[in-house]
DNA sequence: TAAAAAATTTAGATTAATCTAAAAAAATTA
DNA sequence: TAATTTTTTTAGATTAATCTAAATTTTTTA
């Protein structure tokens, strides 16, 4: 069994690797997780010495199969429960993510596969972010940001890339919710902001800083 | 924000302190958490300076209002859960207490009076205990023991007072679950068994040991 | 490539929660 | 009530997770 916060590091880990291809540094493990550099040091050689991770002084680390493999169940927890909390209890999009830091804890595997039945065995939780499997795998799906899109296509949006309460709560202002299809009409020279017909029935504009942080397929 | 461990701590005083008129003792505490008299002393004198428990050295303790309030509120969270548990995700009477005894420490307010509400606000929970409002108020209903009815009566079962697995599994077995009639027809005199009539269709011998710890009313 | 800057690790503390062993207080018994 | 037993508290350690300050290593810059 490993702690909360061993299983915070993994995760952290995780996220911090997607696209890397460098080993994750300290500095940015104490940012991510509001400590001190130092404190990452000792937890680091914790990790290393129960096998999770693959470290050597000042080279950064990575996840070893094993590491992997507990962050991703660890995230399946999370998404999971983030679809319990916005289908079951009508948690907003821009709520669920703070429970779900709780939630994801919880060591029940039989818990874990119930609640799964329970919700339908859902692909995606509510940011459209894929829900690993009991093994611990996860598809990877490569989706483009609405800013990569060229003017005239129509696409459908499929996550988000920013999970701030902020950003999720300007999208519910704008009326993004996922699955809504968007035809670029028009890219700004000026500001790069982007033109969009939504669901064939009206026109948004949507700034170059929020297309960035929609996927869309 | 109080941690897990003290959490735990108000709501094993609490338990402790039913029907009891004197203080709870340190050795009692130790019993129940697993721990020893010098760590209870050690926590106790933590409590009584949060203002949740009242301690004076070598006497035992009582909850602050503040305390009991905030033990109940604990106690609210665990019986959803463990509605939660049985009704939405199948999970046996026998298998929700230990689940719950990790979910009763998620911090969410909201949480827990949207689970409240989806569950269709539950007076009761799996085992037929009350379950304390949003306020930490919870209503006192007195059952009788099986063991006590007398040859003739019929009466409802309403609760256990033993939450085992081993019990509780016993209970299924023999097919007793909460809210069936039972007619005690006899009381024998050799061992104190009794024999009752189920729902009035079959006859079933409880022993002495089981009758004692099923609540009736 | 040597000096300066940045990143990382080590040293030494701190805090919550626990422990064992010893001391002290309360309760029981003779 | 005095002696004995039981209960409880204190003293002093330990462990996980954290911190600041200092030392060390790596990277960047001049
Ligand atoms: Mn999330
Ligand atoms: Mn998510
Ligand atoms: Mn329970
Ligand atoms: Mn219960």
């Amino acid at each position: 069994m490993y702690s909360f916060t061993e299983e915070n590091y993994l995760k952290t880990i995780f996220y911090l690797s997607i696209g890397a291809k460098e080993g994750v540094s300290t500095n940015a493990l104490a940012d991510s997780t509001n400590t001190r550099a130092a404190s990452v040091s000792d937890m680091l050689k914790r990790l290393a010495e129960k096998g999770l991770i693959n470290y050597q002084k000042y080279r950064g680390v990575t996840l070893t199969e094993e590491g992997e493999r507990l962050a991703l169940l660890v995230i399946r927890k999370h998404r999971l429960w983030e679809v319990f909390l916005a289908e079951k209890l009508q948690f907003g999009w821009d709520e669920v993510h703070v429970i779900a830091e709780e939630l994801e804890h919880i060591r029940s595997e039989r818990l874990i596969e119930k609640l799964d039945a329970f919700l339908g065995y859902p692909k995606f939780d509510p940011h459209g972010d894929p829900i690993p499997n009991a093994a611990g795998e996860m598809p990877r799906f490569i989706y483009r940001k609405l800013s990569e899109i060229v003017e005239g296509t129509t696409v459908v949006m499929t996550g988000v890339s920013e999970h701030s309460p902020a950003f999720l709560q300007h999208l519910d202002k704008a009326g993004l919710t996922l699955g809504c299809q968007l035809k670029v009409n028009e890219i700004s020279d000026f500001d790069k902001s982007v033109s969009v017909l939504i669901d064939n029935v009206r026109t948004l504009f949507v700034s170059h800083e929020v297309a960035k942080n929609l996927l869309v397929k």
